[in-house]
DNA sequence: CGACGCAATACCCAAAAGGTATGCCAGCGA
DNA sequence: TCGCTGGCATACCTTTTGGGTATTGCGTCG
């Protein structure tokens, strides 16, 4: 049996006339009449009576019509969904971030693919920059956002943008009586730094920053997360520094302040991805990505 | 796009392996690529990763190899469904009673019908026999039960048993202390009689009878049916008439006596049905009755 | 670097779908 | 009652297309 058993038969269940059915279907009479003995004889089942005035249904040609016009609407509905998935449009896109990137422009970047995008499923998964990259080999994620990266040979890595840092005062440190700071200020006073975890990471980041301005700072603790870190200043515990976005965590006790004299006071956000995956779900929040990278300049 | 199409994506999507594939199909691989690559083209979509050693879907291809799955299972309910229904084990039978055939052997022919054919759902509509008449015509019922009928050129009537006729005293009347009585009793005692409604009915059957034993009964009353036909013998107001299936009805202070010299004493169960329905169902359930009727002996 | 495995291509044949002409039958009007 | 009409079925031809064989092309792996 055929699909176009199907459409031939709906066709003449619908006109109950063979000839106009035949009409219809911009095909001959002849054939058409073929088309549906063949089907009958196939499912061993009569499913018109002929009429003198045309043709009527059986029981059974009903029964196979409801049948049809369902198995009709679900190929409709399988193209047109196999067709989105082609573009990316429907389906699933397994993410991984890291701890706190909740905190920075990812979910910007989750939103706007929703919204273009809203029937394909995001999945988030928090895991560490190597279990992003394992989850990756497995494909488990198609996709991690990540800070600090050394180049892999089968994992792009892809820079969205370089995001200046905000140094994190107490509301009573001296130096929030300022609107923005100098750098070389980190040089003298002990520092909280984050995350613990695989090296390079943020914490190279800002040794390397200092190291460029002539100084090693004093590294008073070194916690989880950028939350404790915060959290820490918060309590008195030294000054820290933390990339604009997390400026968003609004702890009492704690101010936020730019660099007057650092423009390469910056972290990147960068997102890898197999460099192998042609997929176009993958493809599609690429795009979304790159908009983003353009809309921001960089920064 | 064909069925056969599914099926070939099926196949290569279990093998992931279109020489394999096509060996399980019983095909030769090259019509199998041009199968798999005129189903993408047709699509829009690839479907198929080409590795060296083989295939992978793509996320569409995933997509559409649960579509496709899903539309098989459909396609091969339906040819079963469509061929159970063309052998009468699938669908929808309307039949006619009247008012209290549901006394008769109606419910016992019913029974087995379900009891072979559980996926026919049986619908009954209690009307009279002219209303069955014309739901016959219009095709509202495909089936009629019914007693005393004229034939008509377009309904066929088929008689299923000939029922006894039992006599319905009040347990305190004299007959009731007979086993069995004569028929010539009843030239002797005022008759109660059913239904009302449309002649000839049970009505004319009864007095027919009498005619041929040579009497004219006393009719006290004609009513509505046979359950206030026995009602009112309970309640001590002459005597009635019933088929041996209403004997099922069990009024207190009324007894049911066989007659012992008139084995003609009989009443039609007929039933009725167009001449040109050809229907399975119609014919299923004919065989049950036939059955039955065999079973029963005619009586 | 040559052998192997697999998909793709080229080309042919056969099956089957579609077309035209015609037959056959029932109902209907002159 | 006898054509005439409308409808499906049949016969036969043409064209499309599915399937087969032979071969090529392209990685990968000893």
């Amino acid at each position: 049996m055929d699909l176009r058993h199907l459409k031939y038969f709906i066709a003449v269940a619908e006109e109950l006339n063979i000839g106009r059915a035949a009409l219809r279907l911009h095909i001959s009479q002849p054939p058409l009449t073929r088309q549906i003995q063949q089907l009958e004889e196939e499912l061993g089942v009569q499913l018109l009576v002929r009429t003198p005035r045309g043709v009527e249904l059986t029981q059974a040609g009903e029964m196979f019509l409801e049948e049809a016009r369902n198995i009709r609407s679900l190929v409709e509905q399988a193209i047109e969904r196999t067709k989105r998935a082609g573009q990316g449009k429907l389906g699933r896109l397994d993410i991984g971030i890291f701890g706190t990137g909740i905190l920075s422009a990812i979910p910007q970047m989750l939103h706007l693919f929703r919204d273009t995008h809203p029937d394909v499923r995001v999945v988030v998964h928090t895991m560490t920059k190597d279990e992003q990259i394992e989850a990756l080999r497995q494909r488990r994620i198609a996709l991690g956002f990540n800070r600090i990266l050394s180049p892999l040979p089968d994992i792009e890595n892809e820079l969205i943008i370089k995001e200046p840092l905000f140094l994190v005062v107490n509301a009573n440190h001296p130096l929030s009586r300022q609107e923005s700071v100098s750098f070389m200020e980190l040089a003298k006073h002990p520092l909280v730094l984050f995350p613990t975890g695989a090296r390079p990471n943020f914490v190279d980041r800002v040794m390397e920053l200092c190291a460029n301005m002539g100084f090693t700072p004093e590294i008073s603790q070194i916690v989880g997360d950028v939350v404790t870190g915060v959290a820490l200043v918060a309590g008195g515990f030294g000054i820290t520094l933390v990339p604009r976005s997390a400026t968003t965590l609004n702890l009492p006790g704690v101010v936020y302040r730019p660099f007057f004299d650092s423009l390469s006071a910056t972290i990147d956000l960068s997102c890898i991805y197999r460099k192998d995956d042609q997929s176009a779900i993958l493809q599609a929040f690429l795009g979304v990505i790159r908009a983003f990278r353009e809309q921001h300049g960089g920064q």
